[in-house]
RNA sequence: GCCCUCGUAGCUCAGUUGGAUAGAGCACCGGACUUCUAAUCCGAUGGUCGCAGGUUCGAAUCCUGCCGGGGGCACCA
């Protein structure tokens, strides 16, 4: 029995209860039953507290209340009891086969296992890390790689069609800024105030030049200043961008649109938003400017979309832009930005209301900042000095799979730090090897049962996952797919990780009290088998996890 | 000054959206390998959940006010 069907069957029960006159409610009443796992193991496999809940409406004690469910869930197959303890919990402990069954489904769902329909249809576009292409990706930008995608993948995983969006800009004053860097840096010369230093300034710079040998153009660097600059800016900035999409590809991250953001000015969308936005009075006119009503979702003051002089501030390519996302088919826009750009969530949820869009149809996670330790000491890191870590130095010093899942396994509303040395070196210190390394473990026993002759379709009796390690482990594999549905509705992939290491904990300890292969002469039995596909059960389970975090299920180690 | 965010064990972090005795990993201490991988397991130590009030059967969680860290407050982009 899962803890779906379990709550369902409480739900039943109070229903019961109801038409049997015991409970003075109605089924309207009747909240969603929210069952847990208790946190000591002798209050048995779940417990819930949905009569603390209703008791007080329905005219009862608490106790009084769980005592009439309780009554009835014992007649239910498949429960063994049902316990009233405490101020009004409900203790329910379920009969062995009942749990067993699930390491059976587990397999037979396979990589579906724990997938879900709260997107079901439903287009998302995901937006992250778009930065401007004026340098590596930083550690910064890495985490929202990391965190973006494994959000993708989630809301995929609840039937979402997602959209990974990057949108960047090559012109500006940033951008002006790296294009007389690496001016500057061919020449010899040092980086101008507020530029880019750094040895891929010069490595960039470099490329542009030996291209253009190559084809047989003219010296850019004979042009006058300025047409020298503008020749290194579109070449650099080409160069810059080809390389940051290498870098998140081999993190494992892929963009369908790289949105250009002067694509919106140029196809005339943004004047035709405005224009919308005029006509519709979803501006105001004041001052000789247009604004928008930000403070309605929390800003500070409204925000000018039409300077006095006519031409668009910086928020109005926002809102044509927000236009053209819902235009292309997204329902739900999920932005992922940097701490620094929290005053942002108001004018966007402004945006997509002037527009006529439900304000939730936008949505702003913010993350806070990665900070790196190395030798238990910050790490300083100075964009001018070139000092910069960048997701390549970090994947160099740990690999794809620690990088990922240690910028994952936390909420993205916190600042983290990294410790380099620690994921670096000490390997069982770090949670990804752990959890890997209890999936490996798994294929390890398959292998072995396999060179044994056991063979799951042979024998399955969920009857004999009796142990203590195994309903422990039964009832955390059981909680995956709830985690997942979790995870998805908070877009939080962090409970994911942390369900992982549990996970994975469990199984360490079911391996070390138990065995799947016989010892000595023992004769194979249908325990051995029945622990197969429990065995296989949490590989699953691992494999799937893993996957919505972006990170490798290694058979072996 | 105002706004956002965080503050939980020596360190890094969870805490199932208000539930039972607040957890894990690391570090430290003590145990367990002739048998499916010891990258593991078992045990011990370690807490005024920043502080003070409030809300209620019940608060790390919600509200208010302080304190501290980080970030932000343009007719810039």
């Amino acid at each position: 029995m899962t803890p779906e069907e379990l709550s369902a069957t409480i739900a039943v029960c109070i229903e019961e209860g109801i038409a049997a006159g015991e409970i003075a409610l109605t089924n309207e009443d009747v909240v969603e039953v929210r069952v847990e796992r208790p946190k000591v193991r002798e209050h048995g496999d779940w417990a819930t507290n949905v009569a603390m809940q209703l008791a007080k409406k329905a005219g009862l004690g608490p106790r009084a209340f769980a005592e009439i469910v309780a009554k009835r869930l014992l007649t239910v197959d498949g429960i063994d009891a049902a316990d009233v303890a405490g101020p009004g919990f409900l203790n329910i402990r379920l009969a062995a086969g009942a749990a067993g069954e699930l390491a059976r489904s587990i397999v037979e769902e396979g990589e579906d296992y724990g997938r879900g329909e709260s997107f079901q249809g439903v287009h998302v576009n995901v937006e992250f890390v778009s930065a401007n292409p004026t340098g590596p990706i930083h550690l910064g930008g890495t985490r929202w790689a990391a965190v973006g995608d494994s959000l993708s993948r989630l809301l995929e995983f609840h039937g979402a069609t997602v959209t990974r969006e990057y949108y960047f800009n090559d012109h500006g004053v940033q951008i002006d800024k790296f294009a007389e860097s690496l001016l500057a840096a061919i020449l010899g010369e040092d980086a101008p105030e507020g530029g880019y230093g750094g040895d891929y300034v010069l490595e960039i710079a470099d490329r542009v030049l030996q291209d253009a040998m190559e084809v047989g153009e003219d010296d850019p660097l004979e042009l006058p200043r300025d047409e020298a600059q503008e020749y290194f800016r579109v070449r650099g900035v080409h160069l810059m961008f080809d390389q940051i999409k290498e870098s998140l590809h081999d993190f494992g991250v892929d963009f369908d649109v790289y949105f250009h953001e002067d694509s919106l000015h140029k196809s005339g969308k943004v004047e035709r938003a405005l224009d919308h936005l005029k006509d519709s009075g979803a501006l105001y006119e004041s001052e000789g400017a247009w604004w928008l009503r930000s403070t309605e979702y929390g800003d500070e003051k409204d925000r000018v979309v039409i300077k006095s002089d006519g031409t668009a501030a910086y928020i109005a390519g926002d809102i044509a832009y927000i236009r053209d996302k819902r235009e292309r088919g997204a329902q739900l826009c999920i932005y992922l930005l940097g701490a620094d750009h929290h005053g942002y969530i108001a004018r966007l949820k402004a945006g997509a209301a002037a527009l006529g869009y439900n304000p939730d149809s936008v949505e702003v996670i913010i993350g806070q900042m990665v900070n790196l330790v190395k030798d238990g000491a910050p790490v300083r890191m100075s964009k001018r000095a070139g000092d910069v870590v960048t997701m390549e130095d970090l994947v160099d010093v740990v690999g794809v799979d620690a990088a990922r899942y240690a910028l994952t396994r936390s909420s993205a509303d916190a600042t983290l730090d990294v410790d380099l040395d620690l994921l670096a070196s000490a390997t069982n210190a770090n949670p990804v090897f752990y959890v890997q390394y209890a999936h490996a473990r798994t294929a390890g026993v398959a292998r072995n049962a396999a060179e044994y002759g056991i063979r799951k379709e042979d024998g399955f009796d969920a009857t004999l996952l009796t142990h203590v390690s195994e309903t422990a482990l039964l009832g955390i594999l059981s909680e995956f797919p709830r985690i997942v549905a979790q995870a998805v509705e908070y877009r939080e992939q962090h409970r994911v990780a942390r369900y992982l290491e549990r996970l994975a904990a469990a199984f360490n300890q079911w391996y070390d009290r138990t065995r799947v292969t016989p010892q000595g002469d023992e004769q194979i039995t249908d325990l051995n088998r029945t622990r197969l596909w429990l065995n296989d059960a949490t590989g699953q389970v691992l494999r799937n996890g893993l996957a919505l975090l972006g990170v490798a299920a290694p058979e072996r180690m």
